[in-house]
Parts: structure tokens; C-alpha cells; sequence
DNA sequence: AAGAATGATTAATA
DNA sequence: TATTAATCATTCTT
């Protein structure tokens, strides 16, 4: 306000904010070499500054009096009209010296985040109109799941007080305007005020406003970090699946174990299969990106240590070999029905991957019992193969929980391992493998049991002392 | 409390 | 782009 303080100056003490001009050479009451006027007006004027000077000693009533003295006193017009010049002359400085206002980059970058977050959403516009015209651009970011749903209330809490807050410095910038204008329009029928400096008045007061605003902005964004980063840490927090998805999971992978790569498909089945088993009412649904990390996860874990896992397969193996009796049995049934000479059109309308898979299983499942477990078991590839050979023995797997027919797998088993030769069975199951699921077989398994090169000579010698038992 | 299990994340890879 | 391998961070088990 330095200007300000000059025009006084040079106003000579007329102003009404009369102390600031003490230092000038405002207040010479006596004596002026202006003779045109006479004594008696000088002294008049004199007395006139000098109520100004100390206008602001007296009390509140005697003020209110002595400005309306001022007000209707016969020099005022003159004294206004003087005013009125000398701030011509001086107003262009003044506006020249003041004014433009950048865009604060920065407030924009605030904004921009602000906006991009949902915070100066859709409800009730910000405050300038760029703002306003801008949120309502901003469509609904209503995108995420049940996940996100504690993430979305705290930001809408965090947006509520912003706006409230918002609202609030808003209503106070407008009360303190309206306030100041009331006083400028005041102040106007005693000095001269430019529309322009209202203007300019009002604009001042809105960019101090508007600096709170902008700390306002910054807390806001920087709760909004925080609770971002704070939302991030959670997604990182796991929780266990539940028992049941679990288990369906398992139960895919070892029904699949001979390539454990679920498609697009089949993740979402899974996923589908496993958020409906979790029924925990709130929360924990199971995406298909969290199959494929279990997927992922168990593909790894399961290679690299697959005697751990062996317990796990077999258990697996022993409840789809189960399931799969009934259909191994009702496969049976109707290639028996059908000739002899064509036993695979029955199975083949099954699908490659469920024999293929369920003969595995089988296969694991009787290992293990032959075998105890873990340190013996390393023929699950070759084994596989041809075990699932036996599928026309079916009925076989009826009472798949070992006894009397386990005699009857065992000699399957050792059969299909002394024949370590081929994979032409002479049982002609041979034709039911789809080449397409052995490549996929081999490339797993190649990979990833090493210990598979040992279990054809090691192999049959464990199964033989276990039968023998 | 220590260690295993486990879901998620990340960089590298083909 | 999907997968692997390593790793992180939490949860479960002991």
C-alpha cells in the first residue's frame, strides 16, 4: 500500500485516515500566501484539517457527528473535486503498478489432483467457475469393487470436510466483501473511489481468501496421499482365502497338475466357484487376477518342492478320483454299450483333459498308498500316462477307497510301469490321448521334476514291496 | 515369539 | 502379455 500512503501524502492531510500524514507539511493552520481567498476561509480550512487530523480521538457519536459537519459542509464538493483530480493523476500509476494475476501453477496442480482424486467432485461446484465448470466434467469415477468400498467412505469423508470447509471460507470471502464494499460505498460520498478500486479491493480480498483456500487444497491433498498410500499398504495386506476356495483351487490344480495353466475361462469359473463358497457376506470376493496369483504362486511353490506337496496331491488326488469314479463309470457304461471295437468315442465326449486328468489322479492316489508318501514317490509323469489306460477298468474305481480292487489297480500299476516302454498300451487306450495334452504334460513335468529321470528304475521296486505288504 | 504358510508385488523373461 | 522366480508382508501354527 505504498501508493496509498503517497497519495496521502500528496493530499496533504486531506484524507480522512488523517494521523497517517502527521510527518507531511499537511497542517499549517495560520498563515498561506494564498491572499485571494482571505483569512477567513483559510482559517475555515484550517480547522476543517485539523477536525480530520484528530478525528479518530474522539468518541464514536462525536465522529458520527463531526462527519456528517464534514459531509455537509460547503467546501466539501470543492474538497472532493480536488480529490477526484489529484487521484487521477495519480490512479494510472496505481493501476499500473498492480494487477495481473497468473494462474498459480501451483493451485492448478492442486486442483488438477484435487479433481482427478473425486474430492472436488460433482457435489456442489468449487468455488470458481473454472472449477465448478470442471467438476462437472469429471464424470463418476464409481469403478472398484467391494475392496475399495472403505477407501471410497473415508475419501468421501475427506471430501465432505473439504467442501464444508470450502464453503465456509467461501461464505466468509463473500460476508467480508460485501462488508468492505459497504464501507468503500461509505467511504465514497467523502473520497473519491473508482469502480476500479473496488474492484481492485475486492480482488485483494479474494486472493488472501484464496490462499487459504489453497492450504486448504494442500491438507486435502495430502490426506488424500496418506490415505492413498495408506489404501495401497492395505491391498498389500492379504487376507487367506477361505477354506473352501482354497480347496477348489487345489482341487483344480492337482485335477490339472499335468498342466496347471487355467484359461482365461476356467480363472473366472474358478473365481466365480470360490467368491460363491465364501459367502462371508461382506468383502472377500475372489478375483480371477488372484486365481492367477494363486495359480502362480502354487505352480512355483509345488515345483520346487514337490515332496511337500505330496501329502496335499494325493488327498487331492483321492477326492477327485473319487468324482471321478461316477463319471469314469458312467463313460464305461456307455462304450460298453456301444461296440467294443470303438471304446473311445464314449470316453472321447468326455473331454481329453478330464481322462487324462483323472488318470493321474488315480495314479497319485495309488502310489501313495503304496508307496507311504513323499521320499518314494517320483514317478508321477511317466506313471501318469499310462494309467490313465486303466479307464476301462472303471468300475474298478468304484470303491476307490482302496480294498479289495486295490489289488487289481496294483497289478495295473505294475503292469503299466514294467512296460515302461510305450505309450501304445496294449489295452488301445493309447488313441485316447490327445497329443495336444501330452505336449503340455511333457513341458511341465519336464521342467519341472528332475527326480522323474530316477523314478522308472526306482519306481517299480517301491510298488513291489508295498503290494507285497 | 519363531518359523511356516500364503497372498501379493515386482523385475526379468520368452 | 503371461509366466517365473524372488521377495515382501501378513497371517497362521507351533
Amino acid at each position: 500500500m505504498d501508493e496509498q500512503a503517497r497519495i496521502m501524502q500528496t493530499l496533504g492531510g486531506v484524507t480522512l485516515a488523517g494521523h497517517t500524514v502527521q510527518g507531511g507539511m499537511a497542517v499549517p493552520p495560520p498563515h498561506g500566501h494564498d491572499g485571494s481567498d482571505g483569512d477567513g476561509r483559510k482559517q475555515d480550512i484550517g480547522d476543517i484539517l485539523h477536525q480530520i487530523m484528530t478525528i479518530t480521538d474522539q468518541s464514536l457519536d462525536e465522529a458520527q457527528a463531526k462527519k456528517h459537519g464534514l459531509n455537509c459542509h460547503r467546501m466539501k464538493p470543492a474538497l472532493f473535486s480536488v480529490l477526484c483530480e489529484i487521484k487521477e493523476k495519480t490512479g494510472l500509476s496505481i493501476r499500473g503498478a498492480q494487477e495481473e494475476d497468473p494462474p498459480d501453477p501451483q493451485l492448478m496442480r492442486l486442483d488438477n489432483m484435487l479433481l482427478a482424486e473425486g474430492v472436488a467432485g460433482p457435489e456442489k461446484g468449487g468455488g470458481s467457475a473454472a472449477v465448478a465448470a470442471a467438476a462437472t466434467a469429471s464424470g463418476s469415477p464409481t469403478d472398484n469393487s467391494i475392496e475399495h468400498s472403505d477407501y471410497r467412505a473415508k475419501l468421501s469423508q475427506i471430501r465432505q470436510i473439504y467442501h464444508t470447509e470450502l464453503e465456509k471460507y467461501e461464505q466468509a470471502c463473500n460476508e467480508f466483501t460485501t462488508h468492505v464494499m459497504n464501507l468503500l460505498r461509505e467511504q465514497s460520498r467523502t473520497r473519491p473511489i473508482s469502480p476500479k478500486e473496488i474492484e481492485r479491493m475486492v480482488s485483494i480480498i479474494h486472493r488472501k481468501f484464496s490462499s487459504i483456500q489453497m492450504q486448504l487444497k494442500q491438507s486435502t491433498c495430502e490426506a488424500v496421499m496418506i490415505l492413498r498410500s495408506r489404501f495401497l499398504d492395505a491391498r498389500r495386506k492379504r487376507r487367506n482365502f477361505s477354506k473352501q476356495a482354497t480347496e477348489i483351487l487345489n482341487e483344480y490344480f492337482y485335477s490339472h497338475l499335468s498342466n496347471p495353466y487355467p484359461s482365461e475361462e476356467a480363472k473366472e469359473e474358478l473365481a466365480k466357484k470360490c467368491s460363491i463358497t465364501v459367502s462371508q457376506g461382506v468383502g472377500s470376493t475372489i478375483t480371477v487376477a488372484q486365481v492367477s496369483n494363486w495359480f502362480g504362486n502354487k505352480r512355483i511353490r509345488y515345483k520346487k518342492n514337490i515332496g511337500k506337496f505330496q501329502e496335499e496331491a494325493n488327498l487331492y488326488a483321492a477326492k477327485t478320483a473319487v468324482n471321478a469314479a461316477h463319471a469314469v463309470a458312467a463313460a464305461v457304461q456307455n462304450s460298453q454299450t456301444n461296440s467294443p471295437t470303438t471304446p473311445n468315442s464314449g470316453f472321447q465326449m468326455k473331454d481329453e483333459e478330464f481322462q487324462l486328468d483323472s488318470a493321474e489322479n488315480k495314479n497319485t492316489l495309488l502310489t501313495s498308498m503304496f508307496t507311504g508318501s513323499s521320499s518314494t514317490f517320483n514317478l508321477p509323469n511317466s506313471g501318469n500316462m499310462f494309467m490313465s489306460m486303466q479307464n476301462p477298468n472303471g468300475d474298478s474305481y468304484q470303491g476307490a477307497q482302496v480294498g479289495a480292487n486295490v489289488q487289481s489297480q496294483v497289478d495295473t500299476l505294475r503292469h503299466v510301469i514294467s512296460q515302461t516302454a510305450g505309450y501304445s498300451d496294449d489295452l488301445g487306450g493309447n488313441s485316447m490321448y490327445s497329443p495336444h495334452s501330452l505336449d503340455a504334460n511333457g513341458g511341465w513335468q519336464d521342467a519341472m521334476t528332475p527326480s522323474s529321470a530316477i523314478s522308472p528304475t526306482e519306481g517299480p521296486g517301491s510298488v513291489h514291496s508295498d503290494t507285497s505288504n
